[in-house]
DNA sequence: GATGAATGAGCCTTCATTCAT
DNA sequence: GATGAATGAAGGCTCATTCAT
């Protein structure tokens, strides 16, 4: 009937992928619950329907966000921090990876990030991908100190990792609030933190509580 | 059991710490947006239009609850950490006074601040909280330098507390995911992430980026 | 207890005719529906029981004050156009009474008055007082034709009364809308609606629709 | 009866004229206040959200209501009273014109009219609708004084036709509340009431203060 | 495959009104 | 006489989700 071909009749794939962007544009900007189908559907220049089609509820359609941008994330940090470097250049290319995500990614990664926290639905998945993290920084810090020829109890390796973790989420968060600040900069400055500290550990340095 | 004559005609300031109450459990439990206002005053055995004359806003309401946990967090740690300990004695009290606190109300006040991070309206309310806490741990850090003769840029100061703040409140996080998890416990892992590194920093060690 | 003597335990009258201006204030300012019980009880420095003591329900409250109002400007009127003047001198009078009033209660009777006309629960209470004006502006005329010999039927009367007042109370609108204008001036121009026409009346000159 | 598949999947056109057909009614019926957007859309066969879907917000629906009526009613009398004619041939017209249309639309023009003298949202829309209106009457009045080689003050010209117009609605006010009473009847009274005094002030004739 | 039309459900908010003190 | 405390009831508005075309 229309004379105009337009951009109709896509492949599958491809809607998919002009959705998703739309999604994560959407709700990087409103929040979870901000967000309206509404206004994602429009964003993407398609209709509704075809939204619940194509990637069902709107938890769904938010958790397949944070699952691609999460891969792509995952994907750029694996890139630069191949498993066979030492563990301090391991750790610093990791983190200049990961920032330089972040500060190329403003409104996408650590917004999403940042809402899933305190949505319930979306603890599980959130667990997952943070689960993957800690397992790799934790992994990193075995193994430098089995090189050095210690050990910690898995628990307390499980901890620390998670504190460095949190500790560059958090500067993911300052990072994506100083729209000016630079990423290298900003790794820079984590690994001060978290290498001064962790070298201290694998030379066997430990902090204990006083008497009291 | 109580002197209160059964739940009916108290005076204003009771009924508002039972709603605060009842508020900070439910946001807690089902996060801002999933609270609904009929749940929470249910909760606190009232009827709605009483919150809304005491408190306001579900908004309002929501900043009133973080304002109080908030307060009562601070003022755990200030009784705590004398500032005229010495630095890592003060860091450390501190911090065991924080995970206390965190232990001792896991369904509230870590709850409610990692909820507050994901909504905008409440990102003003946040910041000034945490830009208090950065202050503080920079302040430590800039005294326990000053002692030592040294100084750092004001700005890697501000970016350093800010990861160690964030190091915290993840731990804080983890520990409200595990509640048998020893407070006393994490807050030693945490000194071991935070003053293994920041006792190298007050001797001048630092971590610089490779020439790549 | 207290050591203010303060203005309590006034007379009833006293309290009543408090709350009146109160509520034609609050009235006036926002309207019958957008009133609150609260504003109207806070602005008369008096408690909302107090208010239902004494004046009842909200409607029986708009009442009161149209009925005061109304009232005031009956007097006001009536008080200025002696039954005894002849007819143009009377409706003279009259008008300009009620264009001074007006004028000078710019935030009383006319707004209290337009917003009872949109309100069914007013209608009846409004016809009696429209009717009241109508009646005497009827009998004017009325009078008037009687002395020059004439009559004409009740209702053709009656409806052109009902013009009269109409564009008396439109009037009366554009002088409360435009605060500047002056009463008097307006007063004379609505004589020149009105008492063209009539005199015409009264001297047997009528239209009569065409043909057709 | 109707060719229309029977209440169901209609076009939005034909939805929304169902919507203003039940909103004219449910407004003119309650009040706009007291009428709720519950009633209307069930007075509509249609449930809330298509209601606020296609015409927003109840004030929107209320201008919309307020605008197709006025609008009905303007092109009556437009198509009544043609520019060309007398003055008094067409103020005749446009007043049989006015009067045969608020007639046959007994609860709609003039109650929502009347409806909206109140409330303050309105003020804007209303103002606008009878600014039209007194301009037409203005303008009538201009045109045959200038014919008649004289001319007035515009303000004073302003006046006159708001009295006019005052007049009239109020004349509709009073046919809207005897349902039967003769439009046509009306609209002669209403000739009376306002073409003598109007051509006496075509003569040159007009009437001044005493000099009190 | 694609969409306009349609809705059930629910939430925040407000208000007139009344007890119990 | 006077008031702080308390509520039943309702209303506007929005949204995720699904038919019927």
């Amino acid at each position: 009937m229309s004379s105009v071909p337009a951009f109709k009749r896509l492949p599958r794939a491809v809607r998919e992928q002009q959705m998703l962007d739309a999604a994560v544009k959407v709700f990087s900007r409103r929040g979870f619950h901000a967000a309206s189908m509404d206004e994602i559907a429009e964003d993407a220049g398609i209709s509704k329907p075809m939204v619940y089609a194509y990637l069902g509820t709107k938890e769904e359609l938010f958790v397949a966000c944070l699952h691609r941008e999460g891969t792509r994330m995952m994907q750029a940090i694996a890139g630069a921090a191949a498993p066979d470097l030492p563990a301090d250049e391991r750790l610093w290319r990791g983190l200049r990876a990961f920032f330089g995500f972040v500060g190329a990614h403003r409104d996408g990664w650590a917004v999403l990030y940042r809402q899933a926290r305190g949505e319930q639905p979306f603890a599980g998945e959130l667990a997952t991908m943070r689960a993957r993290l800690v397992e790799v920084v934790a992994g990193m810090l075995d193994h430098a100190l089995r090189v050095e020829g210690r050990e910690i109890a898995a628990i307390d390796l499980e901890v620390v990792a998670y504190a460095l973790v949190g500790a560059t989420e958090s500067l993911a968060d300052w990072l994506a609030d100083h729209p000016d600040a630079d990423p290298e900069k900003t790794a820079t400055r984590m690994m001060n933190v978290a290498w001064l500290g962790a070298a201290q550990l694998l030379h066997g340095v430990t902090w204990r509580p006083p008497a009291d």
